[in-house]
DNA sequence: ATAATTGCAAAGTCTTTGCAGTTTG
DNA sequence: CAAACTGCAAAGACTTTGCAATTAT
């Protein structure tokens, strides 16, 4: 029914395991939709329940669960790659000034796409790494 | 005359030195104007020359040069940036599969710039992210 | 002179990996 | 039980930094 419990279940279908820190990185992945953490702060979501855990641990679920098509990573910025679950479509802006993070239509490339596609025969992937600029408050100031 | 003896000029009007490295820095830089060389391969030409130079100098030179924005750098994947001269603008799709560099009119981001002011206030920069996606050959094949 | 710059080695950040022991199915 | 998984420590890739010595102006 949960979201959690079908996400492990599709782990199991491909031949994966279902331990306790798995679990708990994809109840932290799963429960902060719309956020946008970086592994390090998902281990340290995962390590207060599971005090064992390790972040490479969590480094390696998170490929897993990427190959699965379940999450995918955004770079923000020169920072740590940011994790959010692949079915979030969304596209990012990142305020170089002061960071705040910009949801954008997922429908934002298409002319974009349809362009480079016409031109080159390049076929577009989802963005893979924000834009950045300024924010409202930060152009302004 | 020269792009080089130009730019080293403004870099002594902004107070910086001219040293045999930097000569050499924007040297490479300049005459790889449509490459996408990494600070590694920029410090590889430099020491054919200056066999005594050493790739944290050129580092330190390259954001010397950002900073008065004479050159840009830009990330086409995962790894390192690579650098260009900042008049020399254009956007980057780069084919996951075969690594080749498709580049792109410097106007094409305009109607996602303008779309993203209006509805959010954000201003955009230049990219400095290449999109990701799959070539014409490797898409068909 | 004197402030900028350099080479070097060391540290820093983020991520991956080898391995021996543990756990899941 | 066998394969998957784990913690840990170490390594890896890329870049930055502290410092004492050197160099440009």
């Amino acid at each position: 029914m949960d979201r959690v419990d079908d996400v492990l279940a599709r782990v199991r279908e491909a031949g994966g395991r279902v331990t306790s820190t798995k679990r708990a990185v994809v109840t932290v992945v799963s429960s902060n939709a719309d956020a946008h953490l970086t592994a390090e702060q998902i281990a340290e979501q995962v390590l207060r329940n599971l005090p064992d855990s390790h972040i490479s641990t969590v480094y390696r679920i998170l490929h897993e669960l990427e190959d699965l098509g379940i999450v995918r990573h955004v770079h923000l910025g020169h920072g740590p790659s940011t994790y959010h679950l692949a079915a979030d479509h969304h596209h990012h802006a990142v305020c170089e000034s002061c960071g705040v993070v910009v949801e954008l239509p997922s429908d934002l490339y298409d002319d974009v796409a349809a362009r480079i596609s016409a031109d080159h025969g390049f076929e577009l992937d989802v963005p893979h790494f924000a834009l950045a600029g300024r924010c409202r408050s930060c152009a302004t100031a």
